[in-house]
RNA sequence: GGCCCGUUGGUCAAGCGGUCAAGACAUCGCCCUUUCACGGCGGUAACACGAGUUCGAUUCUCGUACGGGUCACCA
């Protein structure tokens, strides 16, 4: 059995979208799942779109990602992405290009703008219209010497790849079946551009073929062109690939992941908190779906777990809110260590004074989501906020704004007589109180977290609060609440 | 508009002729509790529609509807 060989074969034009990460993570897994080879393509043909920078971030990310190929030419010690500009100057596109039109499949093309505006046809849609030309294969006619001249004389050219008309053509795809056209839909497409360069149409069959890959793995949106690159193999005898097309990724809206989401690149969900693992496996989970039920792997896990054929052919909505929820699982599930070193800058940001950023971290480790959650949690340490004593009343606890008052006037001198604010002490102080007035708990409890806190929820009980803020906040916010209930009840 | 693909709860999804149609997120409720959260338990909620094939269709076939993709010297 051969070695599978898959690719990813990006375009540098911006971020890495997330429906691009996941091919190139299946990809990556439908290879190593088979203990074959994973390639990194640049396809950089069209100079117009190029965009400064991106070729980096596209590497940035499957490094950090995890996606790493294992071939291409030699770079830093390491293995380079093959690109297609480079591969370009070694003449290998135009070099079979020609070797198609020698042999009848495609041929020269000299139609100007102007006379390819002409074929162009308006569909009327509903509203909207479109605009498609079909090439009449006007220059299939030219003699050879015809040709030859129009060559000689240096007019511009591309050469198109030629199509029947007639008959029918099928290709195989894994996941989609046996998908047969009319020939007739097949239009004559441009292989090399004017400018010499091939269009992705071409370089793509050529490139696949040279590189050896074996299955080709792309999204949703090549399924309606493969006949024609299939006709490509054949017109060269070439062995065509096993083809797995991938559903699409779409927005709540089920339209195709945009920009105005927000949370359409890799980069956007990185720079909103999440954890590159997380991403990883939510992604990984969208479109496929392991035997059993479970939902969270590592990128080694994936590789050992991962089955093509249980890919799914339907669209799947990018869900933000179980992204959410599996990266605070990961969370969780995270070192305390590396929990913390993540975590530091946001708390730094977020808390003014100098606190233990340490137990702050542990209380707010398993009720975030995201890191930038811990700003919401975290802030009424720097000052009390300002709040409404109704919360005071809770149902629950059995509390009123009356009871709460009475409660925080007796455990004031208490808790100043106190000098040890320590967790343990500061609740044995609390039981001790509990015990002697004959109450629940939570009925003096709840009165003094909101009165130390300002909040309707935090991220830790009352006495873990008044260690953090220590003696002299605690009185003070103490006292602030009974002045609040004061002129409340007044 | 032509062609292609798809259609199980709000979302991700299992299912591959016979199931009370899994599970997860979200949502709701209860329990636990030093609030919220966490955790535990439970509820609401789905096979787009219509014909076939079959003893029996979510599952197979065909239509219809809806959704998406594609129709460039972009990839």
């Amino acid at each position: 059995m051969t070695k599978i060989r898959t690719r990813y074969a990006p375009s540098p034009t911006g971020r890495m979208h997330v429906g691009n990460l996941r091919s190139a993570l299946y990809e990556f897994l439908v290879a190593k799942h088979e203990g074959g080879d994973f390639m990194l393509r640049i396809e950089d043909t069209d100079q117009e779109r190029f965009v400064e920078g991106a070729v980096e971030i596209i590497y940035r990310t499957l490094e950090k990602t995890g996606l790493i190929h294992d071939e291409g030419p030699d770079k830093d010690g390491g293995f380079g992405p093959y690109v297609q500009s480079e591969r370009m100057k070694t003449g290998i596109y135009m070099k079979y290009a020609k070797e198609l039109v020698d042999k009848g499949e495609a041929y020269y093309c000299f139609c100007d703008k102007e006379r390819l505006e002409s074929l162009r046809q308006s569909i009327d849609m509903g509203g909207a219209t479109k605009e498609i030309t079909v090439y009449d294969k006007h220059c299939l006619g030219l003699s050879k010497e015809e040709v030859e001249a129009n060559l000689a004389e240096g007019k511009p050219f591309v050469i198109r790849q030629n199509n029947p008309t007639e008959g029918t053509t099928t290709f195989h795809d894994e996941l989609y079946g046996d998908i047969t056209v009319d020939n007739s839909e097949l239009d004559d497409m441009i292989l090399i551009k004017s400018d010499g360069y091939p269009t992705y149409n071409f370089a793509n069959v050529v490139d696949d073929h040279t590189m050896g890959i074996t299955h080709v793995v792309r999204g949703n949106e090549y399924l309606s062109s493969s006949p024609k690159y299939n006709r490509l193999y054949d017109a060269f005898g070439w062995e065509v690939p096993t083809y797995i097309h991938l559903p699409l990724i779409t927005d709540e809206n089920h339209k195709k992941l945009s920009k105005r989401s927000g949370h359409s690149s890799f980069e956007d969900l990185i720079e909103q908190g999440f954890l590159t693992e997380a991403v990883v496996n939510y992604i990984a989970l969208l479109g496929w779906s392991p035997e059993d039920n479970r939902e969270i792997f590592t990128l080694d896990e994936l590789i050992e777990k991962f089955d093509y054929r249980r890919i799914s052919k339907s669209p799947a909505v990018f869900d933000i809110q179980k992204l959410k929820w599996m990266n605070g699982e990961y969370l969780k599930a995270m070192d305390f260590d590396k929990f913390y070193e993540l975590a530091e800058p946001y708390l730094k940001e977020a808390l003014t004074k100098e606190f233990d950023f340490k137990k702050i971290a542990a209380m707010v480790k398993t009720r975030i989501e995201i890191f930038p959650d811990i700003a919401g949690l975290v802030d009424f340490f720097n000052e009390l906020p300002e709040y409404d004593t109704v919360m005071y009343a809770h149902k629950k606890m059995k509390t009123t704004e009356e009871s709460s008052l009475e409660v925080l006037k007796e455990l004031l001198p208490r808790l100043e007589a106190q000098d040890e604010y320590t967790n343990d002490a500061l609740y044995a102080l609390l039981m001790k109180y509990v015990e002697e007035k004959g109450c629940k708990n939570g009925y003096a409890i709840w009165p003094l977290r909101t009165a130390v806190s300002g909040k309707q929820m935090t991220p830790a009980g009352a006495t873990e609060i008044m260690e953090i803020i220590g003696k002299d906040e605690t009185i003070a916010r103490v006292k602030k609440g009974i002045e609040l209930l004061e002129a409340k009840l007044a």
